[in-house]
DNA sequence: CAGGTTTGCTAAATCGGATTAGCAGTGCGA
DNA sequence: TCGCACTGCTAATCCGATTTAGCAAACCTG
C-alpha cells in the first residue's frame, strides 16, 4: 500500500555517493565543505526525481529539535473568542516550518502535569502555555524543562518566562475615550465591575483589573466620575442583565461602559426592556469583540481582544527564547502587551439628544 | 540547566542490568521472556527512582509509531462551534496517549498539501481530515500514505476512507417533529433554505440538503406543507432577517423552520420589528445549538450540532483504522452518523393563541 | 622528489530505544 | 558422562538522519 518512504541512502544510491555527501549537500553545506558542483546537482537531481524528505523523527533524535512547539491552554482550543489564538500561533508557526501540539488542560492541574510531559517525551522545541481568559496562572515547575512563553497569562510567582498579554489598560484608557470624545461627562455606568480599583469580580481576572485602571485614569483626567459601577459575579449575558437592570430601576444612566461583549449583550436586552434605544437614550462601549458584537442591533463598538495577534505573538517571542542561551536566565521574564484596537460602530452616540 | 534526560541505559545501568534487559522489563514483555522477578523489581524501581520516561521521538524511529494523530481541517480550529471537534478529538486521543498536531488549511489545496506532508514527515500515526461545515470535499492523494478519516466531511469522489458527519437528515425531522408535537400544521416556513429539494444555497453543504430533507419527509408524513421557504445565499444574522423581513410583508407565519442560529438571530429581529412575540405569535426551531441560542430571548429551541461527540467519534474511527490490516481497502469507505440531539427551550408553543 | 597542503569525498559513531540472535549456566535423562 | 533442553540474560543490529574524524588523490614547494 505505502511504498516506503524514499531515505538519505535511496538518493544517496541514485547520485552515486555516500549517505554522508547526501546529507551536506542537502543541508546546504555542500559549498562550506568543498562538495563539488557536480556531485551537487547529481545529489540535488536524485532527491528531487525520488521526492525526497527528510524524516523529522529521525532528525529530532538525532539533533534533538523536532521543528514542533507544543501549545498547552486550560481550554483555549474550545472557546471561539480564543480559537483566533491558536490560529494566530499555527501561521507564526508554519511560517518556519513549525507544527504545534495542542492540548488542553480543563485547568486540571495534574492533567496538565500529564500533557507537559508527554510533550516533552515527543521532544518539542518550545512550550507555549496559555490561558483562556487574561489572569494569573502557578507555571508548573516542568515548564523549566525547555523554552516557554505565558500566552494570556502572567505568573502568579515571579518567574524568567516571558509572558503575552493584551494591553488591557490601554483598552480601558480607549473605551473610556470613545465615550469622552463624544461628548459623555456624566450618567456614565460601569457594568460588569468598578467604580472603585477592588470592585473586581473574584477569580484573578487580569482584564477586570486593568481595564477598570484605564478606564478610572481616563475619566479622572477629564475630570470626569463615573456616576455608579456594578460588579457582576460572572460575565455572562444573564448579569449584565440583572445588572442593568437593577440600575435602570433607580436611575436612567446616558452611557455605559460593559466589561465584555456578553455583559454587554445583558444590557441591551434590559434597556429594551425599559424602552431605551442605543445610542440615542444611552451609549454603550464595551471590550472581547466576540462575534456576537457585530450581530447586535445597533452593532456594538467594542475595544478588541487581539487573540490572532497574541498567537503569533506568542511564537515569535517563544522563538527569540529558543535562539538563547538557556543559561542567562537572570531575573523576570519580560512582559509583551499586544495593543487592543478600538472596533468603532453604532453604539456611541453624543448625549446631546 | 535542564539536566539530560534520563534514559534507558541509565536505567538499565542503576539496576546493574543490560538495556536489553530494562527495556523487556518495561515494555512488559519480562514475564514472557522469563526475566526474573529479582531483576524485574530491580529494573522497575530504578526507573521509578530516575523518573524515567522513554523517548517517544527514538521510539518513533525504531518501530514506526508515534503516538500521535494529525488533525487537518480548513480552519475548524477557529470557529467556536467546531473547537468542540478538537476537544472531543483531544480527549479521545489522550486517553490513549496520543497527541495531536493540528493545522489549518483556509480552503488552500496546496497548504492542505504542505500540512499532510508535514504531518507525514513526523511519522503521525493517523490523520483527520475534518471541515468546518458538513460538506463533501475532494481527497488529497496523500491520504492514502496513513490511516485517516473525514470528519464532518463527505468524500466527492468515492474513497476507501471512512466519514464521520452529523445526522443531518434526522436533525431535520427531530425539527419538524417538534413543531408538529406542539400542535402546528400550517402556516410552517422555512428560513434558509426550501421549499423545494433543489432549493438550497450554493458551495454543497450537507446540512441544507439533508436537514431539508428530513423536514419535509416528516412533514409530508403528516400530511402537512410548508408554507414557504427562503433560500438564503450565506446563514448570517443579516440573511435571516431580510428573508423573514420579506416574508412578513406579505403574511404571517405560524411558525419558523430556521437552517440555523444565526439565521433565527436574524428572524428574531425581524418577528421584533414587526411587534410579533416568540412563541405567542411565531414558534421558532432551527440547527446547530450554537452558543447564541441560549443567550437569545427567549432561548432558542434548535437540534445541536454534536460537535464534541463528532471529534471523539472520528478518533474512535480513526484507531479502528489503524487498527486494520492496511491492505483490504475494498470499496467505500463506511459513513458513521452521529445523532443531533434538540435542545428544547423557549422558542416553540402551540398556536393556539 | 620528499614532505606538506588542498581538495573532495566517505567510514563510522551517534541519538535512544526495540528486537533478533545467541551465549553461559543448570538440570535431566540415557 | 555426554548431549539436550531450558533458564535468564546480553551483544549486536536497526530505524534514518547528522556529524566527526580521516583517507586517497592531486597539487605545491623548495
Amino acid at each position: 500500500m505505502s511504498p516506503r518512504r524514499v531515505t538519505l541512502a535511496d538518493v544517496a544510491k541514485i547520485a552515486g555517493v555516500s549517505p554522508t555527501t547526501a546529507s551536506l549537500v542537502l543541508s546546504g553545506r555542500g559549498r562550506e565543505l568543498r562538495i563539488s558542483q557536480d556531485v551537487e546537482q547529481r545529489v540535488l537531481k536524485a532527491a528531487a526525481e525520488l521526492q525526497y524528505r527528510p524524516n523529522i523523527v529521525s532528525v529530532g533524535l538525532r539533533t534533538g529539535t523536532t521543528r514542533t512547539i507544543g501549545f498547552v491552554s486550560d481550554t483555549v482550543a474550545t472557546s471561539r473568542l480564543a480559537g483566533d489564538m491558536i490560529k494566530g500561533a499555527l501561521e507564526a508557526a508554519r511560517e518556519r516550518g513549525f507544527m504545534l501540539f495542542i492540548g488542553e488542560t480543563e485547568g486540571d492541574a495534574e492533567l496538565e502535569r500529564l500533557l507537559l510531559q508527554a510533550m516533552h517525551d515527543r521532544q518539542v522545541d518550545g512550550i507555549i502555555l496559555a490561558a483562556m481568559y487574561t489572569r494569573t496562572i502557578r507555571v508548573p515547575k516542568s515548564m523549566a524543562a525547555a523554552p516557554a512563553v505565558l500566552l494570556n497569562a502572567l505568573p502568579k510567582q515571579p518567574s524568567p518566562l516571558p509572558s503575552v498579554i493584551p494591553d488591557e489598560i490601554e483598552a480601558g484608557r480607549v473605551a473610556a475615550r470613545a465615550l469622552l470624545d463624544a461628548g459623555h461627562r456624566e450618567g456614565i455606568h460601569l457594568i460588569g465591575a468598578g467604580p472603585g480599583r477592588r470592585n473586581v469580580p473574584a477569580g484573578g481576572s487580569v482584564a477586570a483589573v486593568e481595564r477598570l485602571i484605564g478606564i478610572r485614569e481616563v475619566l479622572a483626567e477629564a475630570g470626569v466620575k463615573p456616576a455608579g459601577g456594578h460588579v457582576c459575579p460572572d460575565w455572562q449575558p444573564e448579569y449584565g442583565l440583572a445588572a442593568t437592570r437593577a440600575l435602570l430601576q433607580k436611575e436612567r444612566p446616558r452611557a455605559l461602559i460593559c466589561f465584555n461583549d456578553r455583559v454587554a449583550l445583558g444590557a441591551y436586552q434590559a434597556l429594551d426592556d425599559f424602552g431605551l434605544k442605543v445610542p440615542a437614550d444611552v451609549s454603550v462601549v464595551s471590550f472581547d469583540d466576540h462575534p456576537i458584537a457585530s450581530w447586535m442591533r445597533p452593532q456594538l463598538t467594542t475595544v478588541a481582544l487581539p487573540h490572532y495577534e497574541l498567537g503569533r505573538k506568542a511564537v515569535d517571542v517563544l522563538f527569540t527564547e529558543i535562539g538563547r542561551d538557556r543559561e542567562d536566565d537572570g531575573g523576570e521574564g519580560e512582559v509583551h502587551r499586544v495593543p487592543m484596537p478600538i472596533r468603532l460602530r453604532e453604539s456611541v452616540a453624543s448625549p446631546a439628544a
